[in-house]
RNA sequence: GGGGACGUAGCUCAAUUGGUUAGAGUACCGGACUGUCGAUCCGGUGGUUGCGGGUUCGAGUCCCGUCGUCCUCGCCA
């Protein structure tokens, strides 16, 4: 062992080392520099130890005074406890302290573009520059805990699979373009100029082949790529588990994740989840909540109100309903003050925001005290109102919002207020505001005490999953006046839509299923289909014809009748777990080496050009 | 491709209606100092106000263009 080689990480002394030598590497805080004295307190991941330089070593003390911020230092000397008065009761190794015998500087540093240190009310330097200096963003400590977390959620997931007898098998990233979907990634290839991979949007075609091949419980932690652009929650590369098995039906699969989910929850953030998770089909979400992800920690369920509308005196709302549509309200608990009458018109924050969603227009009624005010209050006569008032629950102060139209555009509009509505009035709490706002206060209270702060428990409450079930199988793309599958092409109808399958494909439902944690989609899936004919008539609907599928996908429809069970799987997104569990609203958080919202790594450049050498290699010509 | 926000010392921000030499905190450098812990105190260095053009007696501030970053719609099974 080399002479500077660390004995202890600078998270291990306590009192039971007290009169050892010890030696530690890490990188320096912050010194403070007293006439006889400097104070170093040296850190590395696993915490923080102050070592102190005493006057009377002169050589020492000089070496001491020139050490500077994220020097990276060996320090050796021995571990005695601090003067009293002097302990920290908020590190654990605040009892004691290092009197140093001898320091080797490992490596200086000079000023670094922006600090690393994380007090309590700094403000983090701009993200561009953070990323561009990633690995000293990577050194800040609320980074490195992101990290960590998400190493034991890996860890978690690993342990909890591998003992219910799944294998972790791998699969290629140079593959085949998968039909439909995003953008791919292209390599091209230098063997066969012309031809290109594909890079992953996900396994999904490897790990049904794997179910063929018998491995019937499969999972891995796989890098999905597609080129399509980025929000705050994507990334072009991120990371799925990606989980399939076959003999199976849909719950099968919805248990192991409630299971899996329950104990990752446990085991990293001390959480009990309430298993299982609520279920509800797309039809319901979507007429209940507006979206197919909706966020469940609040209410503010969309109403149907239609044939009350139909009743009413108002041509507009008589003539949606006449055509077909619907009339649909949310009833906006005591928000009538909230919204003045002018922020209602049309251009106010509320219609505009239904404007955007293609609603032709936001109708709106207020009680006040109780009498219905408003918009269109004029066109419902008392007994009407009265049952307005008892199909929405109408009490003194709230706000009625009604939109109509076809039931898509409702729905979607409504979904958007609501989601609008949630977080404007504030209608629930993200768990790190209130955990912000505890562990201030709580800090507060603990010095005054003098006792270690007692750490925000998190509550079940915080997470509210949903299981979206019964999705349609596919959707009629208007721009290229085809259908398309919702959720992928290799999804299985369910049975008794089976002969719909050619008549009515708008009415056939799938046998898929979407995870939903507090209106983020973090997971789905569904059962496969397994047989030959069955995805044959899928491909053709979806404008493949028989030749073309046999020659993009014959491997596959081959596989199918070559003895396929049935089979079914899933995909979470990870990246999107771990950013719910370490508390943000940015993916790039959780992700070491992320791109930013041009799909650019600031850091190293890339995406850059290549020599001309290369090209030709490829057959390729500059652009 | 559309909409929105932002860009001022290394970093975080300020600068009144368009008006003197663009300030503060922090970092950095120098000095003082026996127990600090984001030490304290004193002094100092540090600016192409993203870039280009325009309006004006005068532009960080107004206008046009451009570049960059973020959020969002489209897009993403």
């Amino acid at each position: 062992m080399a002479e500077w080689q660390r004995t202890h990480t600078c998270g291990d002394l306590r009192e039971e080392h007290i009169g050892q030598t010890a030696t530690l590497n890490g990188w320096v805080l912050i010194t403070r520099n007293f006439g006889n004295q400097v104070f170093v307190d040296v850190r590395d991941r696993h915490g923080l130890t102050q070592v102190v330089f005493e006057a009377d070593n002169p050589e020492l003390f000089k070496a001491a005074n020139d050490l500077g911020r994220e020097w990276v230092l060996s320090v050796s000397g021995k571990v005695r406890r601090r003067v009293p008065g002097a302990e920290r009761i908020d590190i654990a190794t605040g009892k004691v302290e290092i009197e140093a015998t001898s320091v080797t500087v490992l490596n200086p540093c000079p000023p670094l573009p922006f600090s690393v240190t994380e007090f309590p009310d700094e403000k983090l330097a701009n993200e561009d520059l953070r990323l561009q200096y990633r690995y000293l963003d990577l050194r800040r400590r609320s980074l490195q805990q992101v990290l960590i977390l998400r190493h034991r959620i890996n860890k978690v997931i690993r342990d909890h699979l591998d003992a219910r007898g799944f294998l972790e098998l791998e699969t290629p990233l140079l593959g085949k373009s998968t039909p439909e979907g995003a953008r791919d990634y292209l390599v091209p290839s230098r063997i066969s100029h012309g031809e290109f991979f594909a890079l992953p949007q996900s396994p999904q075609l490897y790990k049904q082949l794997l179910m063929v091949a018998g491995y019937d419980r499969y999972f891995q932690i796989a890098r999905c790529l597609r080129d399509e652009d980025l929000r705050a929650d994507r990334q072009p590369e991120f990371t799925q588990l990606d989980v399939e098995m076959s003999f199976i039906e849909s719950d099968d699969v919805l248990a192991l994740m409630e299971g899996l989910a329950a104990d990752v929850f446990a085991q990293c953030l001390g959480v009990t989840l309430p298993i299982p998770f609520s279920r509800l089909r797309y039809s319901e979400v979507m007429a209940k909540y507006g979206s197919d992800k909706p966020d469940l920690r609040f209410g503010l369920e969309i109403i149907d109100v239609t044939d009350i509308a139909s009743e009413s005196e108002a041509t507009f709302l008589k003539e949606a309903v006449a055509e077909g549509g619907v009339v649909r309200a949310i009833n906006v608990k005591g928000a009538a003050a909230k919204y003045s009458n002018t922020q209602l018109k049309p251009g106010g924050e509320l219609p505009k925001i239904a404007d955007a969603n293609k609603a032709r227009g936001l109708a709106w009624m207020k009680a006040e005290g109780d009498k219905l005010t408003g918009s269109i209050e004029k066109f419902f006569p008392d007994p009407l109102k009265a049952r307005l008032r008892e199909r929405l629950g109408v009490e003194p102060a709230d706000l009625l919002l009604f939109v109509a139209g076809s039931e898509a555009v409702v729905s979607e509009a409504l979904g958007a207020l609501r989601t609008h509505l949630g977080s404007a009035l504030k209608l629930y709490r993200n768990w790190w505001d209130e955990k912000a706002e505890y562990d201030a206060a709580e800090e507060e209270r603990a010095k005054k005490e003098k006792r270690r702060a007692t750490p925000f428990a998190l509550r079940p409450e915080h997470f509210r999953f949903l299981w979206v079930t019964d999705f349609p199988m596919f959707g009629w793309n208007d721009e290229e006046k085809r259908w398309a599958a919702m959720h992928h092409p290799f999804t299985a109808p369910m049975d008794e839509d089976l002969p719909n399958l050619d008549t009515d494909p708008g009415k056939v439902r799938a046998k898929a299923y979407d995870l939903v944690l507090n209106g983020y989609e973090v997971g789905g899936g569904s059962i496969r289909i397994h047989r030959q004919d069955v995805q044959s008539r899928v491909f053709k609907l979806l404008g493949m014809e028989l030749e073309d599928a046999r020659k993009r996908f014959g491997f596959l429809l081959d596989a199918l009748q070559s003895g396929a069970p049935p089979h079914g799987g899933i995909a979470l997104g990870l990246d999107r777990w771990c950013m719910l569990l370490a508390g943000t609203t940015n993916i790039r958080d959780v992700i070491a080496f992320p791109k930013n919202q041009k799909a650019r790594d600031l850091m190293t450049g890339a995406p850059a050009p290549v020599d001309a050498r290369q090209l030709k290699d490829l057959g390729l010509k500059p652009g």
